[in-house]
DNA sequence: GGTTTTTGACGACAAATGTCGTTGTTACAG
DNA sequence: CTGTAACAACGACATTTGTCGTCAAAAACC
């Protein structure tokens, strides 16, 4: 599968912007900026997300269609394979590329629960199961 | 567990430079500048370095001793517990705080071989054991 | 001693980031 | 109509980041 294209690398505040996006799949900037000020002791502006939103258009990262007088954005890029391109490159800046190394660190860090743990045999089953044939 | 400090955040080039430094436990600006600029098409001046430790012992995370003429600069944190540390804001920041999605997306995302998968495997086997008691 | 090298300190800068305020429009409520 | 609310576009700014060049002092070399 094709490596996608040269994306410009996402800032800490595109970063937390796109997890949004990601999880509304497309919204107003009005939308947008509710989720991101959710929580927050100190909300920022409406402006503040729209040019966050339109850095991320110049990068590549999201596109918008005219809905009525707003517009409505949506990633370029699905959330999987997003998260999974920005979850590389910190494996590669952090562990030296190494996955292994990655999950040793969240295992010895304790944090996770034993249902975790059971969830995550699970999941390294399927994998060898799949790699297997 | 203490919590450590409110540490300023590491840009991008500070995350690799702590990665070398702490590799090398503790090293001169030239050692390190060495570390970075070995395999690097453009390769950064001495002084590019030297700026970034200064600013990442401003920052607290790197502190120096005057040996002769050089300084040697050495991590105010564990490799381990920085690193966790770097991890935990990642974790928290792309996948709400779940270490699960996280392995998820490393394990879906294919970049496993089978030698880690089976490497992972064992690893998660003594953490249930360790949890078990 | 005189010269070259090494090293940290300073100051500089352009680019990237995080945040706003102001404007001009357009939709909407009275 | 008329005033008000909502929006995107601009432009502005203070910081942070990534990179250097120049300096002066100390070391090394010859």
């Amino acid at each position: 599968m094709a490596h996608s294209r040269k994306r410009k690398r996402l800032s800490p505040a595109e970063t937390e912007l796109m997890q949004h996006l990601w999880r509304l799949e497309r919204a107003t900037v009005t939308e947008l900026r509710r989720e991101v000020n959710a929580g927050r002791p100190d909300p920022v502006s409406r402006n503040t997300v729209l040019v966050q939103l339109q850095r991320l258009e110049a990068k590549g990262w999201v596109r918008h269609e005219e809905a009525g007088r707003s517009h409505l954005y949506e990633s370029t890029v699905p959330a999987e394979e997003g998260i999974a391109e920005i979850t590389r490159d910190f494996r590669n800046k952090v562990f030296g590329g190494s996955a292994l190394a990655l999950v040793r660190c969240l295992v010895s860090g304790g944090g996770l629960t034993r249902e975790e743990i059971a969830e995550l045999k699970k999941l390294i089953h399927e994998e060898e199961k799949g790699k297997k044939s």
